[in-house]
Parts: C-alpha cells; sequence; structure tokens
RNA sequence: GGAUCCUUAGCUCAGCUGGUUAGAGCGCUACAUUCACACUGUAGAGGUCAGAAGUUCGAAUCUUCUAGGAUCCACCA
C-alpha cells in the first residue's frame, strides 16, 4: 500500500480550492437551466463575521451547491451593509478613543472620510471570510448598499413612493437620543429598569403620581377614564384654578381610555410632547402641546428658575419645591422605573416632537398579508408565520428619516432663495427629485439645500433583494431573469425589521413578492445556553475554528444541530465531531483510491519521498498513475447479495436527501449521511469488501468488490459535496478525479 | 397584558400526516490494535419521552390542564 496520501485531510489548502473555483468561474450563473437565486443578507460592516454568519452563510452555500448540482441556473449573490446608526457609533467611538474628537468637532465632510476608512479596512477581510465559509458567490456581482447603484435605487424608491403618497412629513413624536442627537426608531431600543423615587403630589381636586416631576411644568390637562365612577361628576372641558410648581395653571378635565383606572390613582396628567402616550391623547383630543425639554436633555424657560439644567439633576429640586409648597402627597422610594435606551449609542431616550419622514403602513399591509397567507411566500418554520401576520396587523407608520451623517441622503430639498431674495410662499415645499434640482421650480433661485437627514438603513435593505439585480432599471437582464429570488435565508429576530419589510416595499415598488421561500435558522447559543456576545465574552469566532478545524467543519457543525427556529446549543465539541467526520471519509476515500488503483495498474515503484503534499509535476504524474481507471466507475451487472442489500440502501438515502433538500431539513439529511457513511459504508461494507477483495482468488470477483467500492464512495461524496465542499474537491482532486 | 416556542439517555439533540424492542453524537464501561483511519474498531451500560387527565385497538407524536424554561410584541402615568 503506497503511504503517499498523508492520513490527514490538510484543510488548510482550502483558500487555494476556492481560487481555483473562482478563477475558473465555478460560480458565474451558467444562463442554462432553471434559474435558482440568493441574494444573500448583506452583513454590517460593523467589523468581522461571527458565528451566526457562518450558519447562516453555509446553509445558503448548502442549498446553492446543491440546486447547482440539479442542474439549475444558480446565482448567489455577495454584497454588504452600510448599517447607518451602527458604523456611525462605532466610527464615533473611534475617533474619540483615537483623537479625542467628537463628531461635531471634525464635521460632516471630515467624518465621512472616516466612515470609508473603517469600511475599506472591514470590507476585504469580510469578504475574506465569506469565501472562506465555502460561500458560491459570483463577485463579479458584490454589492455594497452605499453604491452608486443602490445609491440610486434608494432615491428612486423614495420619489416614487412620495408620488404615491405613501411617503409624508409630519410633526410627530420621536424618540430622541440626546447623546447621539438622532431619532432611534423603536426597534433599537431597549428597556431597562431604575430604581427611582415614585412622587404623588396634589393637582387641584387630584392626585397624581409621577417618576419624573421634572417634565410637569407644561401639563395642564388632567385624564382620566370615561367609565371611572370616582371621576363621574367630572365633564370633559371642565376647567379648574390649580397651584403648580410655578404658581397657578387653569387645568381641564379630559377623558381618554387609555388611562388605566386601576393604576395609582386612576387620573394623570399628560405631557404631549415628551410622552407618546400622551402625544397621542393629545392629538385624539386636539390638545396642545408644549416643550418643556430641549434636544439636550435640559430644562427651557418654562421650567422657570430650573431653566438651563439637566432634567436628571433637576428632579429632587423640583420635588423638593412641590413639597414646600405642600403639594407632596408622598414619595414611594422602593418603585421601579422602566427607562428606554438606545442600544446602538447607550443613551437614555427622551422623546421629543419633529418633523420626520414617514412611510405608510397601511396602504401596503394588505398585499404583505396576502403574499404569505397565499402561498406565495413560505416560511420555514410555518409557525414564524402566525408571528409575521399579528405583528402587520398592528402595523404603526414607519419613521424612516435619522439625524445622522452617515447613511443614504434624503432626495429632498429646500429653496433658501438667500440669492434672488424674492421667495414664494409654496418655496416652502419640499422638492422631492431622484436628481439635485438644479433650481427652485417656484421662483428660480439656485440657492438649495438637501435636507440633513439620512434614511434608516432598513429603508434600504428594503430594497435589496430587487436593487442588486437592477432595479430600477426594469430591463436589466438579471432583474428579469431573477427575480423575485428562490430563497431567502435569516435569523428569526429580524422578520420584522428586514424580511417584513422587503416584502412591502418590493410590493409597493416592484408589484411582485420579493422571494419565494424564507428560511429562518435558529440562532446559536453558547454551551451553557446563553446568547453568545461580546460583552459576555462567550463569542467563539469563526475565523479560529477554521484556521483549527477546516472550514467544512464548522459548517456541518453548525448545520448539523440546527433546526429552523429553535436555538441551538453550541460548542467546539461539535465541531470536532464533524472533523473527524471528514478524517473518516478522507481515509475511506484513500483505501478505496488505493485498492482501485491497485488492481489495475502495477505502478508503486515510485520513491517513498515522493512528496504528495508539494505541488510538484512528478508527484502530480505519480498521483495520476495511482488513481482509478475509467471501467472501475461502473457498477458491476453481477452483485451478490450483500452488494445488493448496500446499494438498494444507499439508493434509499439518496432519495430521502432529495426529500430532505425539498423539505429544507437540512440538519436531517446530513445527519443521516453522517450515520450512512460511517457505519454502513466504511464500518460494514467496505470491511466486507476488504475481505472479499482479500480472500478471494477470483480475480474477476476481486475487481467488481472495487468497482462496488468506488461507484459506493462516489455517489456519497456526491451529496456531501454540499456540505463539504471543500473535503470531496480535495478527495476528487488528489485521489480520483 | 398579548403572542410563539421548548421540556426525550449524564450532556447536546433527532424522531411529530399516531403503528414492530424510542435513535444519534459526545461522555461512560470492557475489550481489540502492524493489514484506510486512534481524529480507530467491536461489544455494552444508560430513557415509566416534564407531570396529570382525555381521544384511540394503539400516544414521545393529537386534545386539555398543571409545573418549569426561552423568545418576541404592547403597556406601566
Amino acid at each position: 500500500m503506497p503511504k503517499e496520501i498523508p492520513t490527514r485531510y490538510d484543510h488548510t489548502k482550502e483558500p487555494d480550492i476556492y481560487a481555483r473555483w473562482e478563477a475558473g468561474g465555478a460560480f458565474v450563473p451558467s444562463g442554462k437551466g432553471e434559474p435558482y437565486s440568493i441574494v444573500i443578507p448583506p452583513p454590517n460592516v460593523t467589523g468581522d463575521l461571527h458565528l451566526g454568519h457562518a450558519l447562516t452563510y453555509g446553509i445558503q452555500d448548502t442549498i446553492a451547491r446543491h440546486q447547482r448540482r440539479l442542474g439549475k441556473d444558480v446565482l448567489v449573490l455577495p454584497g454588504m451593509d452600510h448599517a447607518a446608526i451602527a458604523v456611525q457609533a462605532l466610527v464615533e467611538k473611534k475617533i474619540q478613543k483615537e483623537k479625542g474628537l467628537s463628531r461635531s468637532q471634525i464635521g460632516r465632510e471630515k467624518f465621512l472620510e472616516e466612515v470609508w476608512v473603517w469600511i475599506k479596512h472591514y470590507m476585504p477581510r469580510m469578504e475574506t471570510s465569506l469565501k472562506r465559509f465555502g460561500l458560491s458567490a459570483d463577485w463579479s456581482r458584490f454589492r455594497f448598499t452605499m453604491d452608486e447603484h443602490s445609491k440610486l435605487a434608494v432615491r428612486t424608491a423614495f420619489v416614487r413612493l412620495y408620488e404615491k403618497g405613501l411617503i409624508y412629513k409630519s410633526e410627530f413624536i420621536i424618540n430622541w437620543d440626546p447623546k447621539m442627537q438622532t431619532t432611534i426608531s423603536d426597534d433599537e431600543i431597549e428597556y431597562i429598569e431604575e430604581a427611582t423615587s415614585f412622587y404623588t403630589f396634589k393637582f387641584g381636586p387630584f392626585e397624581i403620581s409621577t417618576a419624573r416631576p421634572e417634565t410637569k411644568f407644561g401639563d395642564k390637562y388632567i385624564v382620566m377614564h370615561p367609565r371611572d365612577k370616582r371621576y363621574a361628576k367630572y365633564k370633559e372641558g371642565d376647567t379648574f384654578e390649580c397651584e403648580w410648581i410655578n404658581g397657578k395653571i387653569t387645568a381641564t378635565i379630559i377623558k381618554d381610555e387609555a388611562v388605566d383606572p386601576e393604576f395609582g390613582t386612576g387620573v394623570m396628567t399628560i405631557t404631549p410632547w415628551h410622552d407618546k402616550t400622551d402625544f397621542e391623547i393629545a392629538t385624539r383630543h386636539k390638545l396642545d402641546k408644549i416643550q418643556v425639554i430641549d434636544q439636550f436633555g435640559k430644562l427651557l424657560p418654562i421650567a422657570g428658575e430650573f431653566a438651563g439644567r439637566k432634567i436628571d439633576e433637576a428632579r429632587k429640586d423640583i420635588a423638593q419645591k412641590l413639597k414646600d409648597k405642600g403639594l407632596l402627597v408622598k414619595v414611594d422610594e422602593s418603585y421601579r422605573h422602566r427607562v428606554a435606551v438606545s442600544y446602538r449609542g447607550g443613551g437614555k431616550i427622551e422623546p421629543q416632537i419633529l418633523p420626520q419622514w414617514f412611510m405608510k403602513a397601511t396602504a401596503v399591509k394588505e398585499a404583505a398579508i396576502k403574499a404569505v397567507k397565499s402561498g406565495e411566500i413560505k416560511f420555514t418554520p410555518k409557525n414564524l408565520e402566525k408571528l409575521y401576520f399579528h405583528w402587520l396587523k398592528n402595523l404603526h407608520d414607519w419613521c424612516i428619516s435619522r439625524q445622522l451623517w452617515w447613511g443614504h441622503e434624503i432626495p429632498v430639498w429646500y429653496c433658501v432663495g438667500t440669492d434672488k431674495g424674492r421667495c414664494l410662499p409654496e418655496c416652502r415645499e419640499p422638492i422631492v427629485s431622484i436628481e439635485p434640482p438644479k433650481s427652485c421650480p417656484h421662483c428660480g433661485s439656485r440657492d438649495l439645500e438637501q435636507d440633513p437627514d439620512v434614511l434608516d438603513t432598513w429603508f434600504s435593505s428594503g430594497l435589496w433583494p430587487f436593487s442588486t439585480l437592477g432595479w430600477p432599471n426594469e430591463e436589466a437582464p438579471d432583474l428579469k431573469r431573477y427575480f423575485p429570488t428562490s430563497f431567502l435565508e435569516t435569523a428569526p429576530e429580524i422578520i420584522f425589521f428586514w424580511v417584513a419589510r422587503m416584502i412591502m416595499l418590493s410590493e409597493a415598488l416592484t408589484g411582485q413578492v420579493p422571494f419565494r421561500h424564507v428560511y429562518f435558522h435558529g440562532f446559536v447559543l453558547d454551551a451553557k445556553g446563553e446568547k453568545m456576545s461580546k460583552s459576555k465574552g462567550n463569542v467563539m469566532d469563526p475565523m479560529v475554528m477554521i484556521d483549527k478545524y477546516g472550514s467544512d467543519a464548522l459548517r456541518m457543525s453548525l448545520l448539523g444541530g440546527n433546526s429552523p427556529g429553535t436555538p441551538q446549543r453550541y460548542s467546539e465539541q461539535k465541531i470536532i465531531k464533524y472533523r473527524n467526520f471528514a478524517t473518516k471519509v478522507w481515509n475511506a476515500s484513500r483505501y478505496v483510491a488505493e485498492a482501485t488503483a491497485n488492481q489495475l495498474s502495477a505502478v508503486s515503484n515510485q520513491p517513498k519521498n515522493a512528496a504528495f503534499e508539494s505541488q510538484d509535476e512528478n508527484s502530480e504524474r505519480s498521483a495520476d498513475s495511482r488513481k482509478p481507471k475509467a471501467e472501475s466507475w461502473v457498477l458491476p451487472s453481477i452483485l451478490d447479495h450483500t452488494e445488493e442489500k448496500f446499494f438498494e440502501k444507499l439508493a434509499k438515502l439518496e432519495a430521502k436527501n432529495e426529500k430532505n433538500f425539498t423539505d429544507l431539513k437540512l440538519s436531517v439529511a446530513l445527519e443521516e449521511l453522517y450515520e450512512f457513511f460511517w457505519h454502513d459504508f466504511a464500518d460494514q461494507f467496505l470491511e466486507y469488501e476488504k475481505t472479499v477483495i482479500r480472500e478471494s482468488d477470483n480475480k474477476v470477483r476481486a475487481k467488481q468488490a472495487k468497482s462496488c467500492l468506488l461507484v459506493a464512495l462516489k455517489r456519497q461524496l456526491t451529496i456531501l459535496s454540499d456540505f463539504a465542499p471543500f473535503l470531496v474537491e480535495s478527495i476528487n482532486k488528489e485521489m480520483l478525479s
């Protein structure tokens, strides 16, 4: 038996294999057969990729390779996301740390240069990672959500939606982050509990409770539930004189069902400018809205002697003043107040009213519900459909503008008109246009200013499945051939941020669904079942694992235990299991290759040190002589009982595998193959044929056994190539071809 | 408060249009060892499928309830 083939699969050659594939154009769509397209979820350019990325791209690539193997015209389109707020926050942190400068100190233009430095640093690293995951993407079609084409798509989408009346500008209560000086979407907020004093004050004939006396300067409405018997004698609109923080005020009675009669005293005053519920009540009843706190979290002149002070530190003094005036009833010190904070920047949210751009939910949500209800889009697992419907039903308008610098500029201009000084009233209307207007259509002034805000990241992400394929050019060949896309793989946690919005925007702009099938993987937890996060220090770097065990081992370990929608506990042990499997496959192949080579060529007089690991031509040639001859590839027409049984079982495995791919049970498909290869093939069938080969004096019988092994191996490797492409490629190249 | 999901061997998980003795990997025990592979092989121990009730000829699988756990959404003046 020649000793030239090493007993271990050498995974360090995986990058070379990828380079060969790429150079050979293996991932460029063939253009022949039924189209099958996957536009990958673009990873945020926030840094290096994590285990969840390895999982999602592993699943996508396994599916893509399978479809390619079935003869389809497969497109895997790669890309990355500019992640407006996330990247801006990271770059701000970086320049603060490195230069001690804040964003406003450095200025918008310079800041964006810093962002591009960041992007150019991380993008190539991330591309390398995706390649090491084995992602069989066509890199010539690579897209970034901030490239020129994406910008055009975003502007076009904005203008078209505006023209359809689906985008509008309105004063609205928004989540303002005084630290980042920006609005934050509801989805980007998390709540923390804070121990705080909970005060009860006299307010005219009523008692009201609050954790935030500093917001109460403008309160002049007192609200109660319309059916609360205790307050039945008060009528909506009744007014009364009332001593309050800075003197006497006139308060008005309001009745609204938003008040919970069970909570506290059952009455409350409202602060519409700084509280969402209060804003809604005030809007319903057409009440005044008064600003008390400025954008930096400081009190305005309405606060009298407290004006200019930070809200948090003024709170106790304000409470003290109310106490001195005899208005304090009691203080509950055990109260835990829920505080909203931005999970990106970490600032405490202070709601404010600001003009913002919105996208209407109502007009598109019916189409989005129908797309899934009708089965035009399928979800795996199916139960997430319920979640999706539930969310859409309660959907409110989406605030799409952000007071950030990094992101898509809003294609809206305003006439400033200082050059001619003859602006008309109409000049105040926004000019919404795909290309920058040269002059104001009303007064002709060339002095125009673009809206300083940028768009929420998810707006451009929502266009991703079609903007990448050439939209808004309806005639783009990729758009015509590959849209709607076939398959979307993502995490269940972004079903609303992203999946639902892609469906809505796609329906609104293209009139089609963006994809046919959505597969949600389960997210990866650590061995203790906790979420992996940088702050906990329990993250596992996929690149380190690939260096240690190989890309295929990592992929199989991630796919192996992952059921859609169900969280998966993960540890290095699982990678070791599949690394061992790779070694097993390697060695079984090694035996088969050598046995079949020996049968037909009496070579093996090669020098013992023939360096098969080196790439020189000698080793290539001697390797060739060892490879099986063509006739060994055909399954013999005569089989004995054991062989017949084995091939029946193999055929069953192949059928089950195909079914599992159809049902998207990748984990089951892989585990069945693992079982079959290791135990049915290597432990039993291979051992059986080995004995036949050794003990049979009939050359024809031995040859039959060898052919059986070769055919069986080849068929299993074909299935395995979806899951372990590098391993199978190495085996094919070094032993079989 | 609303919703979704989970609970199967020591650990991680399969198994679910209900049907022979409930499976795998890791771990554990004993044995084997030049013959593809110790990142190995052979043999084995280990489970009243969270608990209770119901439907059924038959339930890990379907229904209801109970207990424990996870996640998402809303609200908390």
